[in-house]
DNA sequence: TGGTTAATTAACCTTATAGTTAAGTAGCAG
DNA sequence: CTGCTACTTAACTATAAGGTTAATTAACCA
């Protein structure tokens, strides 16, 4: 079950490849090109399998050209991702109402949260 | 080396977790209250597994209360990871320059791109 | 003290991921 | 046709991820 969410994000989960699209938003790159930079630390086999990877992602997308396979970003499949993100942009802008959470916390005593779980009573 | 953002995103690769992040988002919740939604699919170490990625991933706080392990989300590790997928927004706004882009590349007839790659000439 | 609830740890299995080397395909240039 | 450049595929290996069951810890309750 791997929904495309999913994908993306595992995707993204790898700083080679994150490297490769920060390359490629400076514009479209060929397999070797996107390469050059990692073939010190690993063969072009492996480069072409990130490639794949962000591919299905749907992340870039690759070309033909001769040769060569010219690699661009995916606009949207970036948008997705941004889309989730976005839905917890509340929780990190809530500093300030956490804070008051936590000094109701502190001024009661028993069952701070006011939670009581799977309690029976 | 398990860097953070790569963490961050892993521990988001997988819908159950997702699925957990969504809950959270309505409040805090024990490991049990996180649980019942998916013990039909899955066994309560596999949850505790899951919350321990989103844990080491810095994506929710674990405390302690008696016998309940509150959870809550982690602010900070969601802004991260929406800083870094920003840096990305220029691409999927940029739909007209790219189909600007597009009306070059079917004008040029060889070479469409303006790129040689790694050709010598 | 003994039982129940909440959650974790240990040991194990299966599959996916990330890498390797070696061989194969495809386009172009002499 | 030969051979170089660009890239992919195949076959294999090692490790990590996601799940299981069974046993363990820990806190509360009667």
């Amino acid at each position: 079950m791997p929904d495309t969410l999913s994908q993306r994000f595992a995707a993204l989960a790898d700083p080679t490849r994150r490297a490769m699209l920060v390359q490629l938003s400076r514009g479209q790159a060929s397999v070797s090109d996107l390469a050059k930079p990692f073939l010190k630390e690993m063969s072009l086999p492996a480069v072409t399998k990130h490639l794949k990877v962000l591919e299905k992602a749907g992340l870039i997308t690759k070309t033909r050209e001769a040769q060569w396979r010219p690699c661009q970003l995916n606009g949207e499949a970036f948008k997705d991702v941004a889309d989730w993100v976005d839905q917890y942009r509340t929780i990190w802008e809530q500093r300030f109402d956490r804070l008051d959470a936590y000094l109701k916390t502190v001024t009661a005593k028993q069952n701070p949260t006011g939670k009581n779980y799977g309690r029976k009573k």
